[in-house]
DNA sequence: ACCTGAACACCGTTCAAGT
DNA sequence: ACCTGAACACCGTTCAAGT
């Protein structure tokens, strides 16, 4: 028993979900199996069963840990800048464990404290003055960037440690994707502007999201003149 | 034998692919598995090793055909209109095939053919007058939806088809999650306004990419006159 | 009440062998 | 050159049995 299990504690949900997030972050979302985890805890897989219905309800108690995690929402300042810092609040939960989301993206139905955030996010646009039906397009359009992150469809490969080599990757990109190398070369926000190194997640992530809100906050006004 | 293995013909890459594809469509992306799909090929699990190096190669192959349906770009009109249609394109495209976003978001590496629509969106911004580095900020913003998809995080439960049931789920919801029931029952462009029924996908998705696009064209404005 | 052992029906992938 | 058989190291989950 090479994995220092405790087994004096008695299994709990709670133990189960703490070596749970700890194996994710540790070992990646893939090494949590069922009969890792279990091996983990120094217990046989079926003994996870009495306080956990099955897999499903592993992960999304998972989910549960890392939304607990948000801030809850700051009263007395504007719907715009409490979003805003809330939306923040939830990326850096996020961050701090890289598996959460993908694992968010593989969900299907939301649990309650899934809902219990939706519903203060809700809260926040009526609150703001925005009438229900806007607000139902608004919390589409936000998306995955409610839970404080986006999907990374961007190609941000390894970039290699060798500048001569790295040269000679992307000499060869521009050869069959000019102009993907032009615009990955411009993230000039760092002062690098070197493919794959120069791009900073977290400036992307809030440009996108101020774009949003602002965008939010035309449509609003233009519905309370109209 | 009870899948009409066409064993006369030989395997290959694009009968491998198509069978995948078809496969997926009919019982989900769960169902493809290298053994079950061997199976539907009549042949051994091993026999496809030959012509498709792994299981990441074949679900990259199945993107490959996704994404090759999408509409070439059209020439002669504006940057706004052209992205717009081509946008709408690649999300048909996707929508013909349920699984396909969600095994989108679970690639990690982008294949050539994912790479070429990229570069073509990117070519777009570029001659379209955006300078390069707003076209990398504006690229990740668009995100997943340059391929026609957005995570679905709203929940949309399997709306009760008995109206008496369906009451009830609501008032049950609307006990806990008052603002989300509020916001969900205001889909009103369907003129309907029941949970789960109202919201109409395609309304949604286009609402939310005109908000992108007029916010991308405001900031190219700003840029051009200073 | 809580944990265990053995089993079932699956995975992806390897290796050496067949034709 | 292409396909096969047997095996390895895994999965999630069931059932009946132990303490």
């Amino acid at each position: 028993m090479n994995h220092q299990a405790d087994t004096r504690r008695p299994l709990s949900r709670e133990r189960i979900l703490d070596k749970a997030v700890a194996l994710a972050d540790e070992a990646g979302i893939d090494s949590v199996s069922m009969r890792n985890l279990a091996g983990r805890l120094g217990v046989v897989p079926m003994a996870l069963y009495k306080h956990i219905a099955n897999k499903e309800a592993l992960l999304d108690g998972m989910i549960e840990r890392i939304v607990s995690e948000i801030e809850p929402p700051t009263r007395g300042t504007d719907w715009k800048s409490g979003l805003r810092r809330r939306i923040l609040s939830a990326r850096s939960s996020l961050l701090r464990h890289p598996w959460a989301s993908s694992l968010f993206e593989s969900r299907t139905a939301p649990t309650p404290v899934v809902l219990d955030y939706m519903d203060s996010i809700a809260d926040t646009f009526l609150t703001g003055g925005f009438p229900p039906d806007l607000t139902h397009q608004i919390m589409h359009t936000l998306g995955s960037r409610m839970w404080g992150f986006t999907q990374e469809l961007f190609p941000s490969p390894p970039a290699p440690s060798d500048p001569g080599v790295r040269e000679q990757v992307i000499s060869q990109m521009a050869a069959h994707w000019p102009h993907i190398v032009v615009v990955a070369s411009a993230a000039d926000h760092t002062g690098e502007g070197i493919v794959g190194a120069g791009c900073d997640d977290q400036y992307e992530f809030e440009f996108a999201l101020d774009l949003l809100l602002d965008g939010f906050e035309r449509l609003r006004e233009r519905r309370l003149s109209s």
